[in-house]
RNA sequence: GCCCAGGUGGCGGAAUUGGUAGACGCGCUGGAUUCAAAAUCCAGUUCUGGCUAACAGAGUGCGGGUUCAAUUCCCGCCCUGGGCACCA
């Protein structure tokens, strides 16, 4: 027999299956189908990682669980490829991106097959391909025909000094990563889709078999809330102004208005101001901030009076308007009306400018005192004083009551209103798909027809920066100059490319697809084969790529392209491995390559090793320092199947034996697969001092397949199978064969544990009791006071209650 | 700041319709084997006290609470990680 020889046994058995096609999958047999995907990676200069690995390996483990459950199971892999990292490295080294993308996507396909993964390459896709991305215009041309897609300003990252966009990754603590300027804002037209028209239908998550905290966090970054837009009249201007709230019930504490920089409002009245150039440099510095620091509680606040009032109908208090960074123009309608008695931030914004501070609500302390502390402004439950017709009630029924007050009015409308926004999808830079637009002077804007496509991405580029803020096409004549597709004459195109999240928003539905030329997909191909049965990712997806799938798929499905409205049935996200604390990444330098555990251990004792590192949710942080004992019982694993068959106790080795499927089935249907790792040294340490039969080898054999598919093939063939073992069946248990006839529980005095008792399965409390008061350790106790109660849960516990 | 997770031995983790906390593995300690080492095998291993015992005390981020009994349920904190719309 010998050690096993992980990589030479791993190698013959890649080589078999490829030659053999066994991963191949015949997608006119959908009666089975079980679609299984894993989110596909971006092919970076760092290659596959260990959290890659740990990503697609026990995804891989569960195709293979499902296919050995009889499942016709597809598992396709590709590469999300277009983005910002190749970009930044041709500007830097030269490279162009189409060849560092493709050197970077064949050697990680070099790495996916040492895996040894049923990935059925004929399937694959690579978003940069041409023979992809067409369709991904194609898509948007749909959005666009269904009028989904739309064009606006809005504001980009801007290097004053190179003169060219960031991304906010390259702007972080507000600077230019190259140069170290101060980052600005600067508006530019961009085109949008319309994902808000959706808002609804992706809220609704009822036939998702989705992690509860990825619905949570979805239901929160939709953030729908029913309010009310409020018209003010303003003092000497003719245009009122309006503002959303969800808390109308506190309008008689409204003592000022604020309107956000870069807001409609403040474009508008501008020369009305009083101290305009106090206001100009206010909005320039505000544009120099992130949301996320504009919007923080606790930060001291600043603005800027614009001279102009308000005029509040309920009180016909004059309320002065300010500019301030803390209201940001995309969120309802860029005014918000300020109630410093019941917001933190009206509240903080309301001491440093000295405005008046009204309580009209009374919370759960009952204090009604003029002066409020912090902590008693937004509460929750209350009821409402100093607001005439609302005293005394509730702030819920208040909140109706004044809606309703306002309505009839005619000084408010009821309004619902989402945090989402729309999604911006222009991006000012080369790799990526072309937006298929055309600018004809005459036609104006112009689709680019759908049988024109693809927009092919030109090869005649610098990617030196030219530091004159236009998007790198724009340098191509031969791509910028063309001909209007519906009159003929002399037209522009769109030189913005799509946001990569375009590329990644529908490529589950191209893989079945992959090879199609005349069309992006076959309807009842994919009516056939989704929704995707298992969809499995990281939770840094939640939000924005899987939201804007939804969008997507529901978009397609409306326009009759697809027969279903939701494309992931469901989804589990693995979680993240990190090294050192922190996440991979090149900057840090703290990316681990999977390569040499491979080469030094092998495919399978590494992808168990990675599964064994705790549950696939959690992740963890790398380190190798256990994966010695995964080789062990490798090694352990090896000598036992070619070892001898000679048995001490059958019928423990049964019952054994059907524990043991009990729990792999089990845990690998909960994705635990580190405790189904467990489970298995558990029974080969049974086993080495008990013995074996063949039959219980063979059975063993199978449970491991999922977890280590190529050890499994081997001792598969060696016990004398003739068949691939991912296409044996899955062994079921026998419940009978796993009770225990005796167990031993625990005896407690006053819930500590004092003793311990064997006991049969069936014993009656009255036996039981009388078996642990006998022990001398509990007797001891039991002289020290009265029993006033006595405690037996079958088969788990015994205590007695003394005082 | 806001939204979502998570905190258990020296380390990764196991155990939750509340019922013997620490399975499995790493590491460590001792032993066998060996000229020696590696590898392998056997035994031990939460901490403190105790005789290497019986047993007792403490113990699942911190502080309270409910219960015969809490890692598990409730309230209030602290810390770490992910996301916050141009990294993907």
């Amino acid at each position: 027999m010998g050690n096993y020889q992980a990589r030479k046994i791993e190698q013959k058995w890649q080589k078999v299956w490829k030659a053999t096609g066994l991963h191949k999958v015949d997608l006119s047999d959908s009666g089975k189908k079980y679609y299984s995907l894993v989110m596909f990676p971006y092919p970076s200069g760092d290659k596959l990682h260990v959290g890659h690995w740990y990503n697609f390996g026990p995804a891989d483990s569960w195709a293979r669980y499902m296919r050995m459950r009889g499942r016709n199971v597809f598992e396709p892999m590709g590469f999300d490829s277009f983005g910002l990292p190749a970009e930044n490295y041709a500007i830097k080294t030269g490279v162009h991106p189409r060849e560092s993308t493709a050197k970077n996507v064949s050697y990680m396909v070099g790495q996916l097959s040492e895996m040894g993964a049923m990935y059925d390459w004929d399937k694959a896709v690579t978003t940069s391909d041409l023979s992809y991305y067409k369709w991904t215009q194609w898509v948007f041309l749909q959005l666009y025909k269904r009028e989904l897609a739309y064009k606006k300003n809005a504001p980009v990252n801007w290097c004053p000094s190179c003169q060219t966009v960031l991304a906010n990754e390259q702007a972080q603590d507000g600077t230019c990563e190259r140069c170290k300027s101060e980052v600005e804002h600067k508006d530019l037209s961009q085109w949008f889709f319309k994902i808000r028209d959706y808002a609804e239908s992706l809220l609704d998550h009822s036939d998702l078999d989705w992690p509860e905290k990825t619905k949570a966090m979805q239901k929160n970054w939709i953030g729908k809330s029913m309010g009310i837009d409020i018209s003010y009249d303003v003092e000497g201007v003719s245009d009122k102004i309006s503002v959303y709230t969800t808390r109308p019930d506190t309008n008689f504490g409204a003592t000022f208005v604020v309107v956000a920089p870069e807001s409609e409002c403040v474009k508008k009245n501008s020369d009305k101001f009083e101290d305009k150039d106090a206001i100009a440099a206010y909005i320039h510095e505000a544009g120099k901030k992130t949301d996320i620091e504009r919007i923080a509680e606790g930060r001291k606040k600043t603005g800027v009076f614009t001279g102009l009032h308000a005029l509040n109908p309920l009180t016909d208090k004059k309320m002065p308007i300010y500019v301030s960074d803390f209201v940001l123009a995309h969120v309802g309608t860029g005014c918000v009306v300020g109630v410093p008695g019941s917001d933190i931030r009206d509240f903080e914004f309301a001491r440093e400018k000295e405005l008046e501070i009204i309580r009209v609500v009374v919370g759960s302390d009952g204090d009604e005192s003029e002066i409020i502390k912090p902590e008693q402004v937004q509460e929750e439950e209350g009821k409402m004083i100093n607001s005439e017709f609302l005293d005394g009630m509730d702030i819920h029924k208040a909140t109706e009551a004044i809606m309703d007050h306002m309505e009839e009015k005619g000084w408010g409308k009821r309004v619902t209103n989402y945090k989402l926004r729309d999604w911006l999808i222009s991006r000012q830079r080369y790799w990526g798909a072309p937006i298929p637009i055309v600018y004809c002077e005459k036609c104006g804007e112009v689709p680019v027809p759908e049988e024109d496509l693809p927009v092919e991405l030109p090869m005649d580029i610098e990617f030196k920066l030219k530091g004159d803020g236009k998007s790198p096409l724009y340098h191509s004549e031969s791509f910028r100059n063309c001909k209007c597709p519906t009159c003929g004459g002399d037209a522009e195109r769109e030189v913005d490319t799509m946001d990569t999240f375009m590329c990644s928003s529908w490529y589950f539905l191209r893989y079945p697809c992959s090879k199609m030329t005349d069309k992006p997909f076959d309807k009842d191909v994919l009516d056939k084969w989704l929704p995707v049965d298992m969809y499995i990712g990281g939770p840094e997806h939640a939000c924005m790529h899987l939201l804007y799938a939804r969008f997507v798929t529901m978009a397609l499905h409306d326009m009759g392209h697809i027969g279903f409205k939701e494309p992931f049935k469901r989804l589990v996200h693995q979680g993240m491995v990190t090294k050192d604390g922190a996440k991979m990444s090149k900057s840090k330098g703290n990316v681990v390559s999977p390569d040499e555990f491979v080469e030094k251990y092998g495919s399978d004792v590494f992808r168990m090793y990675l599964m064994f590192m705790g549950p696939f949710t959690d992740g963890g942080d790398w380190n190798d320092k256990g994966i010695t004992g995964i080789a062990r019982f490798v090694e352990r694993f090896w000598s036992v199947v070619n070892g001898e068959e000679k048995v001490s106790d059958n019928n423990l080795l049964t019952k054994n034996l059907h524990k043991l499927i009990k729990r792999i089935t089990e845990d690998i249907e909960k994705m635990h697969f580190n405790t189904a790792v467990a489970a298995l040294m558990e029974f080969i340490n049974f086993v080495m001092k008990n013995g074996i039969d063949k039959p219980a080898k063979k059975v063993m054999v199978q449970l491991i397949e999922p977890l280590a598919p190529h050890l499994a093939e081997e001792c598969w063939e060696i016990l004398g199978e003739k068949c691939n073992i991912v296409d044996s069946e899955w062994p079921s248990f026998d419940a009978k064969l796993i009770i225990d006839d005796r167990v031993k529980i625990g005896v407690q005095v006053n819930g500590k544990i004092r003793g311990e008792i064997e006991i049969s399965k069936d014993a009656k409390q009255d036996e039981v009791v009388k078996m642990a008061q006998e022990l001398p350790n509990i007797q001891k106790y039991l002289l020290e006071g009265k029993v006033v109660k006595e405690i037996y849960v079958p088969g788990k516990i015994v205590g007695f209650v003394i005082k």
